[in-house]
RNA sequence: GGGCGCUUAGCUCAGUUGGUUCAGAGCACCUCGUUUACACCGAGGGGGUCGGGGGUUCGAAUCCCUCAGCGCCCACCA
């Protein structure tokens, strides 16, 4: 077949993808084979492929094409995630700019605009991984909001809700007031920002005296329900027991004492706002004080701001600080930093809060997740530096805050059919619920109108943390003949940013629901960077676009540049110019074949010495690699598996192998040689086909007739077999004689094209690949000899080989003599430290022996080349 | 404030239990090359006191202490 003489990515990558898709060679079904299961992180379902998938998925990929080729029943599960809060922002804001506000829609309407939105969109993102190459299992595409996941959702909540696990809260909570919705702990961020720390004064009820207390935020003052001091703090000891009335308000409180005040912070007296503010709770229930919510759900303020009602929070905070300044009552404003919580997703500034809210007690379920990860080994982390994280965020865990105020997702299957607190029952379905409802509360006149349920929907992580055994229905199947196939899943990739919200707990619910881990490998990768080192984000605009890399460079070049630089867990900083190194090695293999391909055979021809020790040779070095490579599978160090295939090909099949066997201009090559080339670079193809899946595949059709579902994607992973370490350092001598050479003709300025007589001083028969040394180092005559004592020419060594080389003009003997002495200094240096050591009695005495031999030797060669030098030196 | 980690060539990073000429790789750089696959190329080359200081050891990039810089995680100091 003749080979087109570029290689066009992007008509080879439709071509393959529709192949291997028609051919169902990624779909999995259970069988007598061993499986190897990847579920997908779910990405966003409106998402589109960012940076960070690409680097994801091209290492899930690649992990999981090895596996099918290496004979495992490989299944990858894809799937998309409706990331609650994420997407109902987007719909949110789709609305808004139609001129639509969410308040103004029935739950019903809304959610079917947010169905309507994740239709058009949700998918673009999978036809985009199947661009990267991505070998997923298309048909198991699984949406956490599918049916039969929020089915499975639902069971797991009933179930947790029944053993004790999840109760009802008046907790404190973040609450994000552009979003109205409550917050997990996880996401909200802290950022230090400059603030102000304001001194206010507060007047004593009958008294003249005022006491100064010091805040950030003293809007929250009309939430005030008492200010505090340190019960042994000398400053306040007259306050005891008295009242002061709070500033632009006529509202009278306590003076409190507690030791949780810290006397050297500010003015050493503290305002207690027990609805705003995680501690002032704690010491207001400490206190029995009052609780005055002074906001609105949006951050504006509500009917106990008095005349400040509906101003926004932090519009209020600057026009109280101006008329406290006008009353005298604002002391000072000092700069302040501080850290403030910012929503993750909308960026607003969080607003502790009191409310009601689903929790799930977390401690029980940690135990057996701790376990496996910090004890029995059960889950790897790799990097392992993460285990530190990991068990201190394990160790201190709280409990999750499953409830969000939102329309998109779960909503929670809990049904209050009265006023009272515990007027509710949890059920899979309001017909259930009725049931329960009867019976609960002894009412058995109760029907469907009088249930109302809970308006709120589950966190997002609570379906994805499901999501390893959902993916195969074996919440509301445990039996089934996929959950026992595929489970426990072999390998998670994914990064570190979701450790706690996701992996974690994707650890405990697999204990929980099938006293099982969920995965046995957890990949965590590094961050995408910019070349500056920031995080790439849509805000910065420093991220390229991911679909544009693959149109310009080709999926194979991306993955290849993504990989090149990703040691797990360590960041990677991303640079385009990696790609372009990826489209330089696809060219550069392309090449190699052309050369191959455009080679006639001569069925009669015998092959040269040269091409059969290079072959053998080339045999023997790919089995050390493949050694190489799988090891470094094992330990998930896929770039450097990659590197050394990269080196594998471009210099050693290329290099030295193909300019060995190459024939002379315009010669044949016999059929030997070509067979075993073509053979040896299909086993290249196949070992790098996992990195490379479309240039691999459009090769390896080129250079055999293949069947018709014949395909590289299912071909087997090649067996390792031994290899001749002895050969292999014979012809690593030979390369090394071979650049000396070249070395030599650059120095002295004699063409490649003209051939060098060769004096070795060795027995012949210490010396192999002859051949291989005469073709590539242009040598003509090779003699194992001393060059005779008149011979012009020039010499250089190779370890303890002396090579001379014969030349027209004699050398000039003053830069000769000069290089001779440079070079014996720095072997008499050498010596020296060498004889240093072995003279030291104490090193003699505590190394080992195969240290000692090794010394040893070292001075032994050193003492043998200095003496040749020596020689050469007198002899000039 | 507590905990963890990082600092090796211009850049990005390897360096496995301290011991082979261990100071490496890729990229970048420099020189030479119109050799019949590839200039998206070939051949050759330069470049680092392993962040600073101290210690342990016969021997330290590797172990310990300390200082400096950077990053991450956790934490309620208003």
């Amino acid at each position: 077949m003749e080979i087109p003489s570029k290689f066009d990515a992007k008509g080879v990558e439709s071509k393959w993808y529709a192949f291997w898709q028609e051919n169902n060679f990624f779909k999995s079904i259970p069988d007598e084979r061993e499986p190897y299961t990847i579920v997908i992180p779910p990405p966003n379902v409106t998402g589109v492929l960012h940076m960070g998938h690409m680097l994801n998925n091209s290492l899930q990929d690649i992990i999981i094409r090895r596996a099918r080729m290496l004979g495992f029943n490989a299944c990858w599960v894809p799937g998309t995630d409706h990331a609650s809060i994420a997407t109902e922002a987007k719909v949110v804001a789709k609305l808004k700019a139609e001129g639509i506000d969410k308040s103004a829609l029935t739950r019903e309407a809304f959610l079917n605009h947010a169905w309507e939105w994740t239709h058009e969109y949700g998918g673009v993102i999978f036809e985009q991984l199947k661009k990267l190459g991505c070998s997923c299992d298309w048909d198991r595409t699984k949406f956490t909001l599918d049916p039969e996941m929020t089915e499975s959702v639902l069971q797991v909540f009933e179930k947790l809700y029944n053993d004790g696990h999840i109760y009802r809260g008046y907790r404190m909570v973040n609450w994000d007031p552009e979003a109205q919705t409550t917050l997990s702990d996880e996401e909200v961020l802290y950022e230090e920002k400059d603030g102000n720390l304001y001194h206010i004064s507060y007047q004593i009820v009958d008294s003249d005296q005022h006491v100064i207390i010091a805040t950030t935020r003293p809007e929250t003052l009309l939430g005030d329900t008492a200010i505090c001091v340190h019960p042994e703090d000398e400053r306040y000891f007259h306050l005891k027991g008295k009242k002061v009335r709070v500033p632009l308000t006529d509202r009278v409180i306590p003076i409190i004492q507690d030791d949780y005040v810290a006397m050297d912070f500010g003015t050493g007296c503290l305002k207690v706002t027990p609805a705003h503010d995680q501690n002032d709770k704690i010491l207001g229930e400490k206190h029995k004080l009052e609780v005055i919510d002074i906001f609105n759900a949006d951050g504006t303020l509500n009917e106990h701001g008095g005349k400040y009602q509906d101003l926004d929070r932090f519009k209020a905070r600057k026009i109280i600080a101006k008329d406290l300044e006008a009353q005298n009552l604002l002391i000072k404003k000092e700069p302040h930093k501080h850290k403030v919580g910012i929503s993750e997703r909308t960026k607003a500034v969080i607003e502790p809060r009191l409310s009601d809210q689903w929790f799930l007690k977390m401690k029980e379920l940690s135990r057996p997740a701790i376990d496996a990860v910090l004890n029995s080994n059960d889950i790897e982390l790799l990097p392992e530096k993460f285990k530190n994280t990991y068990r201190h965020w394990m160790e201190n865990i709280r409990d999750w805050n499953i409830s969000r105020q939102l329309w998109w997702g779960q909503r929670i299957p809990a049904y209050y059919f009265g006023k009272g607190k515990e007027d509710f029952v949890v059920a899979l379905n309001k017909d259930k619920a009725l049931e329960k409802a009867k019976e609960k509360s002894g009412n058995y006149d109760l029907n469907l109108e009088d249930l109302k349920q809970d308006e709120d929907v589950l966190d997002t992580w609570f379906s994805s943390w499901l999501w390893p055994i959902s993916v195969f229905d074996g919440i509301r199947h445990p039996e089934n003949k996929e959950i026992q196939y595929y489970y426990p899943t072999q390998d998670l990739v994914t990064g570190p940013d979701i450790l706690f919200f996701w992996v974690a707990r994707m650890i405990m619910s697999g204990y929980a629901f099938r006293d099982e881990k969920p995965f046995s490998k957890v990949y965590l990768t590094g961050l995408v960077r910019d070349k500056k080192g920031r995080k790439m984000s849509k805000q910065l605009g420093n991220s390229p676009d991911a679909l544009k890399l693959i149109e310009d460079y080709g999926a194979d070049a991306v993955r290849v540049g993504l990989m090149l630089s990703s040691a797990a867990g360590n960041d990677l900083l991303f640079d385009e110019s990696l790609c372009q190194q990826g489209k330089n090695f696809a060219n550069k293999i392309w090449n190699a074949y052309r050369l191959i391909e455009g080679w006639e055979i001569d069925e009669s021809r015998q092959a040269s010495k040269a091409s059969e020790e290079a072959l053998e040779w080339y045999e023997n070095h790919f089995q050390k690699t493949l050694a190489w490579v799988d090891e470094n599978f094992e330990k998930y160090r896929i770039s450097d598996a990659l590197m050394s295939i990269y080196k594998l090909l471009w210099d050693d099949f290329c290099s030295w192998l193909l300019e060995l066997i190459k024939p002379e201009y315009g010669q044949p090559i016999d059929r030997q040689s070509y067979d075993k080339v073509i053979a040896l670079f299909e086993s290249n193809l196949r070992i790098l086909h996992p990195f490379m899946p479309f240039l691999t595949e459009e090769l390896w059709h080129f250079i055999a007739d293949r069947k018709p579902k014949e395909a590289l994607t299912v071909a087997s992973w090649p067996k390792p077999k031994n290899f001749n370490e002895k050969l292999l350092a014979n012809f690593e001598l030979a390369q090394q004689i071979i650049g000396g050479i070249r070395n030599f003709r650059k120095e002295k300025n004699i063409s490649y094209k003209e051939s060098v007589v060769l004096y070795i001083n060795t027995e012949a028969s210490t010396f192999s690949f002859e051949s291989s040394l005469m073709k590539l180092g242009g040598v003509s005559e090779l003699n194992f000899t001393a060059p005779p004592e008149d011979l012009v020419g020039g010499s250089f060594r190779i370890l303890n080989l002396e090579l001379f080389i014969p030349t027209q003009a004699a050398e000039d003997p003053e830069a000769e003599k000069e290089k001779l002495i440079t070079e014996l200094n720095y072997t008499r240096g050498f010596l020296a430290s060498v004889e240093k050591k072995l003279s030291n009695e104490r090193f003699v005495a505590n190394a080992p022996e195969k240290v000692i031999e090794l010394e040893r030797k070292k001075a032994a060669d050193a003492k043998e080349k200095i003496s040749l030098l020596e020689k050469n030196l007198e002899s000039l």
